[in-house]
DNA sequence: CTGAAAGCGCTTACAG
DNA sequence: CTGAAAGCGCTTACAG
């Protein structure tokens, strides 16, 4: 393995001209760094990432801390994040640290003790407030993805949002009887989980609306989990018209409940979810759509533009703890009609 | 930040001593461990992996090359390798490469210039050969999963018995009449894919039992296109009583294009997959098992265990390429059963 | 069992 | 525009 001691050598110069043509920085002649370049090339020079770490305190990495990797969510925002990454020529470290509880937090504790990152970013529920706001010593920038948060800058859907354009989208069909479905948050969420926040935007609806009252559902988070608790609900004679559901996840549990029961889709029944899943358009599932890959690209893109104002660490200045909320939008597709008349 | 003269200075011993001690390296006295451990913890001592690096050579951080996170398959294999590597102090180094000829060849490039780490795992798809046989030069163990492959070690799920077994437990059902329906490869693999596997053995069970000759459809990747694939074999008076899916997701399609034909699933059709992915309980689907995540703990392992027996770089032993091969286990559940009796 | 010293391969003031 | 030298923070023969 070549050295830049190498490169200089054939270059016939200094190993600090050598550095200096390589890297790009200024003040080096067009013919000296041609000639080094050449030189580089020829030998099939690599710069020793660790030496270059260890010179100038920068990793050219940034990592992941994440409660999954195997569901779409998890794994969208980290497509975002490695596709941006790659783009500004940096890695990205992966901490899968699972639900909390389930050795999540020895893992993180392994983070923050080996971890050596220029920057951070936190994908949702991987951690509690505690854990987030010690981030805040690693005097790197730190993002979160997927909830509001005080302890540090942020991206997420705007859940209200989502949660009132799912309800008021039935309410317009002529709905009158709703009834909300979500599934459990498995980690305690920072603050309101972002289930939380959908089931309290259509508690609004409904009270602005004046739609019956009925009591919110929580089921297991699978669709496993979903489906049984929809084919309870739906089994019942006094069944409601529409049901909006926290996530299309939870959405296709019902529409699996309801083809098992004979009750037609949007016929007898309205289905709406959020996120709108790769399957959401094969079963014609109305849903409202985040895209949690662009989400992943803009929080790199924060962290490449904070990393170049302040190369070594935290300013003086108070950290950038602002929100970047996206609109939901509402993609309607064949779950969802007006409902029937009223039976009898 | 505290560095190991530090630590050394305020336990009263040598920056040597100091770095055995906390390494665990023998020949220290344990009063002298003691009182250096002591003194690092107190100062909140974590020693500089660049430094460290620099000096032993080695990462501590193993590289994963895929061509994709946010689906099952690899998001699974991803969530063991983190595990894994998680339980033997190891980084993980992303690389998402995504699939070729969109720019996944420019990023792998990248990878080999830049990439520094003790092991690699590529998963299957992520490279072809030509690439495959370059990271041979890296002088690291690397190996693939999904696919067996004589470039490197491989890990996989023996394709062919899985291929088989689907079609057999069809067979023994009593059908005549099946289909093969797979799903296209985005990426040229090494060998023949895992699908072809699959086909393949498809038809040997086909040729051993006589059945109907049939051709084998191919569908675009998604669930949508082969629903919509699905749906046109299915509207034919002549469709066969029983569909054999390459993976999961190509018989939930099936499954949903049933559904909206109205075609009772298995009074009318029989549907296998492959994978047992999540959402293949909730739906009845008869499948055949596999368990992605433990062949990334083992991949991972492997690699170890080659590190352990090479700490610097491969041997000029051969390095092993040996294949480990998963059996295949048939998971029955309610949408597989016996043919109807002829129709007319 | 312990220490002084060299070395890992870069970068970056500091001079010129 | 270029070079000599110090320094980043560890590890590891080599002596003792």
């Amino acid at each position: 393995m070549p050295k830049l001691d190498d490169v200089a050598r054939a270059a016939g110069v200094s190993k600090a001209t050598a550095s200096r043509a390589l890297s790009g920085a200024a003040g080096v002649s067009p013919a000296t760094r041609a000639k080094v370049q050449h030189a580089a090339d020829d030998l099939g020079f690599r710069a020793s990432g660790a030496a270059r770490r260890l010179a100038t305190g920068l990793t050219r990495t940034i990592g992941v801390l994440t409660p999954s990797v195997d569901r779409w969510y998890f794994g969208s925002v980290l497509h975002g994040i490695a596709h941006a990454a790659d783009a500004h020529e940096h890695d990205v470290l992966l901490y899968d640290l699972g639900a909390f509880g389930r050795g999540g937090h020895e893992k993180f504790e392994r983070f923050m003790r080996r971890g050596e990152v220029d920057g951070l970013v936190t994908i949702t529920w991987s951690l509690v407030g505690g854990d987030l706001s010690r981030l805040a010593e690693l005097g790197i920038p730190v993002a979160t993805v997927g909830e509001p948060t005080p302890h540090s800058r942020s991206f997420c859907l705007d859940d209200s949002a989502a949660g009132e354009q799912a309800a008021e989208h039935l309410v317009r069909l002529g709905h009158r009887d709703l009834l909300h479905l979500s599934s459990e948050t498995e980690v305690q969420p920072i603050d309101a989980s972002s289930s939380d926040r959908r089931k309290r935007a259509f508690e609004r609806v409904s009270a602005r609306h004046g739609l019956r009252l009925r009591p919110v559902i929580v089921t297991p988070t699978s669709l496993e989990g979903s489906h049984l608790a929809a084919r309870e609900i739906l089994a019942r004679r006094d069944r409601p018209t529409g049901i909006v559901a926290s996530t299309d996840e939870v959405a296709l549990g019902v529409l699996l409940a309801a083809h098992h029961l004979g009750i037609r889709v949007p016929e007898e029944l309205s289905v709406i979810g959020v996120d709108d899943v790769p399957t959401a358009a094969a079963f014609g599932l109305t849903t409202i759509r985040q895209d949690p890959a662009q989400h992943g690209e803009d929080v790199v893109a924060w962290i490449m533009s904070a990393l170049a104002q302040h190369p070594h660490g935290q300013p003086d200045t108070e950290p950038d703890r602002s929100h970047t909320s996206y609109a939901p939008v509402l993609v309607i597709r064949s779950s969802t009609a007006p409902p029937r008349e009223p039976r009898g």
